[in-house]
DNA sequence: CGCGCTCCCGACCAAAGTGGTCGAGAAAGT
DNA sequence: ACTTTCTCGACCACTTTGGTCGGGAGCGCG
């Protein structure tokens, strides 16, 4: 149930992206902007490629740039792109677990967990980040005192 | 983003022991009712004693049974238990992270994440998980279609 | 007391994941 | 040509994951 560093960086880039517009980015601009490696962030951008998130163009005036329309891209869509599909139960997917005896009504819980995760990372869009103006029921949630509590 | 086999087993074996009620119960017995490997499960169950989870007896009529009451005991609670904090990113907690320029309300997000989380993990008690009676919040969730929709 | 049963717990293990770095290419521009 | 920049596989140290093994320590019973 964590976060990782790849996650974090991808869609830090990708939110420089998305706030440079047009023009191709280099990695090195990118890298700099949001404090990541470089040398890992171009492993990060060149998966992001692959899973067609963003663009790039190699040479002098070459570097990054987002595949899509900001608002077309979502939190979601950069995470399952570094991290793979997101809230696995041991490498399966929630709905395809069985369980026996009492733990049956589990599979529900880790249902309704994933479509929680989805609530706030589908929602969120890189438009959203870049603009600091994120989807209501986000900023909801992250407006209550309890939220940034530690364990709670 | 994901949920290990060890926090799965966790579950299932504390729900088992929930539905058992008073008695101990021997490590073998929920090894057997929720197909987990014996050895692994006793390392777990170990981590759960040390958390105050579960209590244990050796010898003869010796075993595990819950420390509090079933509907004290939250999924939330054995998840920590086994797997640390929830929702850290980089392994640290989101309330604690800095960010610099265009990525700076990732934060909010991350915090909602965690919030959205808990609203599930929390919520759920292993009361809930034998009766098959999840708090109506839950139940709503995995009502939804989508939310067994693979990706979506 | 002795004995068996069961938990306790550290050691070990293979494989995978994390968070990188290095170095050689291959395209694009000038 | 030559530089710039992406491409991409190899490698690396460390940790995590998902276990197994074997001994020891406590508990109850005859």
């Amino acid at each position: 149930m964590r976060v990782s560093a790849k996650a974090d960086y991808a869609v830090r880039a990708a939110a420089e992206l998305a706030a440079a517009g047009e023009g191709p980015v280099k990695g090195g601009v990118l890298a700099e902007a949001q404090d990541i490696p470089l040398q890992f962030l171009e492993h990060i951008l060149l998966e992001l490629k692959h899973n067609g998130i963003v663009r790039a163009r190699r040479g002098a005036k070459g570097g990054y740039w987002l595949a899509k329309p900001a608002d077309e891209v979502s939190v979601a869509d950069i995470v399952r792109a570094v991290e793979g599909p997101i809230a696995h139960v041991q490498s399966t997917p929630p709905e395809d677990i069985e369980y026996r005896g009492n733990s049956e009504p589990l599979q529900k819980v880790w249902i309704a967990v994933r479509a929680n995760l989805r609530a706030v990372l589908e929602e969120v869009t890189l438009a959203d980040l870049v603009s600091g103006d994120l989807p209501t029921s986000v900023e909801a949630l992250a407006a209550s005192p309890d939220a940034w509590a530690p364990r709670s």
